[in-house]
DNA sequence: TTGTAGGCGTTATCAC
DNA sequence: GTGATAACGCCTACAA
């Protein structure tokens, strides 16, 4: 700007004037603007944010917080979150906290001392004394998928319970009482609430339930696997399984394909979350598809409302709904 | 450190080599240290990068341009860069292309204006201009996956030519002769070496190349999609394909399901990139595949060593290996 | 071993 | 209509 203002004799006030669209307000002369914008247009002149982010203490930039980026239920609430921010006039800076609470916090900090204006988190696991606490110190939080009871953040998820409801219903629909429910991240709530959704579709149906028919650790395909040879290798072998994990599933069905149980045939199977490639598995998988792309651009909207109004939402809780996607690997017993 | 100062009794200059681990340097008393840090804690100090990184000129901030996140091939790229970058203390923007030029030169200002340090670039499309423009002013750039030969631009990419000349083999070798190529962004890089390898395979093997058998436009499902539906349905039908677009590939195992042509008793299908659930598709795909962690940590790597030496890297062009994973979807005509 | 002061690029405020 | 100046928070050359 310096520079600019030598050029055409000018001050850099003026300058900065013009280049920030405040010429009118200012009422600077058409031809000083002119010269202004020429000039600079010739420089190849760039605006440093750095600059005015310091100057402003708004960076325009906000976080997003995502336990694994190539999990494609994240990948894709993180392109529509990417481009709303951007269409809005915010940079995302990403961190893939790899399933992990230590570099969740370490983010976290991270992206403070880089002065976000917000943050949108899917957080990683039970731990939540670190999120509470950037909450408490004022910066806009959104929560993502997962969320805390006990902590009053805003945040975004898909109706994790009446998902599995309706799931466990389907398979009760199809005559099954032994129902296995392969689950993710025990005490997620994600899990938590598809847990219950499982319980509570059971007893309305009159079907008891067995914590033996329970198993699984962790939201993803080693897991999904080794719960399906657990689950189908014991006495009491259910005859459908309720995949809560969504990549959990995959395994599940490398599992059968191992042993040699036939979908749907021996065993049904309904996974929670939505593919591109469900359609053409071996069988097209009945899914529980979950809106990603709202999600992400609820939570975004929520986030950026907040940081133009400075008052946070004031539905704080969103929950969307889920869709049953009925295809080829539910049958009858 | 203003408060801090004050509350030590000390100059800020003080807090601020202490606070840098530069204590030692300055031979700060210990107790002095100590004070210092324990104020720092207790009032949660965390430095402000944005003041840092105007004062240093430096950002420890690289821009990722990805043409699409939700892509799983880019998602994982972008996983490996994330936390590459982030073990070596950068961030990283990340910019969704939406596979758009004007997308890609919006956010490519948009990232100078945040004053970057480096940029790692997926070109969405064959113009360079753009991108030649900013390699021209000195910010470090790297490119991945795709690259332009008149731009003297540092990529990583694997080897294209490679994988579809040893996917084509693969299929004359089990007998085929009319094999259909279904393209991606026809004058992309990957799609014209895969193309270049699909020839000379044909060429080296003494079958004749027809440009009948060329399909596509477009790297996504749906133009798979209608490619194969074109190609099946015309009269020189081939007895295999060769998907060059990965997503691509399932398009046409759509379109063959829906036209009821068995895969791969009627028609032999390869792949190029791999997927988690390639192996439970039906048929398990055979694919060529790609090695996306090696491909965005070599190309995180080849740019941070560049951030730090301030020297471009001497190996420019690094073309990764490619692995052709034979499943079931290749049978004999 | 610690302090002072200037400046990074920008914008708001007040003055002319 | 335009200009001078201070301040945002930090780092560092130089001084003490």
């Amino acid at each position: 700007m310096k520079d600019i203002a030598d050029e055409v004799g000018l001050s850099v006030s003026v300058v900065s004037r013009v280049l920030n669209g405040k010429a009118d307000e200012f009422r600077i002369r058409t031809e000083t603007q002119e010269s202004v914008r020429k000039v600079a247009h010739r420089r190849g002149f760039s605006v440093n944010q750095i600059a005015r982010g310091l100057r402003l203490n708004k960076s325009h930039t906000i976080g997003l917080l995502i336990p694994d980026i190539s999990n494609s239920f994240f990948a894709k609430i993180a392109r529509s979150v990417e481009n709303f921010a951007r269409r809005k006039g915010y940079s995302t800076i990403l961190c893939d906290t790899e399933n992990d609470e230590d570099i969740e916090k370490e983010s976290i900090s991270l992206l403070r001392d880089r002065q976000i204006d917000g943050l949108l988190i899917a957080p990683v696991g039970r731990e939540s004394k670190h999120i509470g606490a950037v909450f408490d110190s004022g910066l806009p939080v959104v929560l993502l998928d997962r969320f805390f009871d006990h902590l009053d953040i805003p945040y975004v998820t898909s109706d994790n319970y009446r998902g599995a409801y309706e799931g466990v219903c389907h398979l009760i629909q199809n005559g099954h009482s032994k129902i296995g429910y392969v689950q993710g991240i025990p005490d997620s709530k994600p899990n938590l609430e598809r847990l219950r959704g499982y319980k509570d579709a059971l007893r309305d149906n009159g079907v008891s339930f067995s914590s033996a028919l329970i198993c699984g650790q962790a939201f993803d395909e080693r897991d999904g696997y080794s719960s399906a040879k657990k689950l189908l290798d014991g006495k009491k072998t259910p005859t459908a399984l309720f995949a809560s994990s969504s990549v959990g599933a995959l395994g599940v069905m490398q599992a059968c394909h191992e042993m040699e149980i036939k979908i749907p045939a021996e065993l049904s199977l309904v996974a929670f979350d939505e593919y591109p490639y469900a359609p053409l598995l071996s069988p097209p998988l009945t899914t529980i598809s979950q809106p990603t792309d709202e999600i992400g651009e609820m939570a975004s909207t929520m986030l950026l409302d907040w940081l133009e109004s400075g008052r946070r939402p004031e539905t704080a809780e969103k929950t969307l709904e889920t869709r049953l996607v009925s295809r080829q690997s539910v049958g009858s017993p």
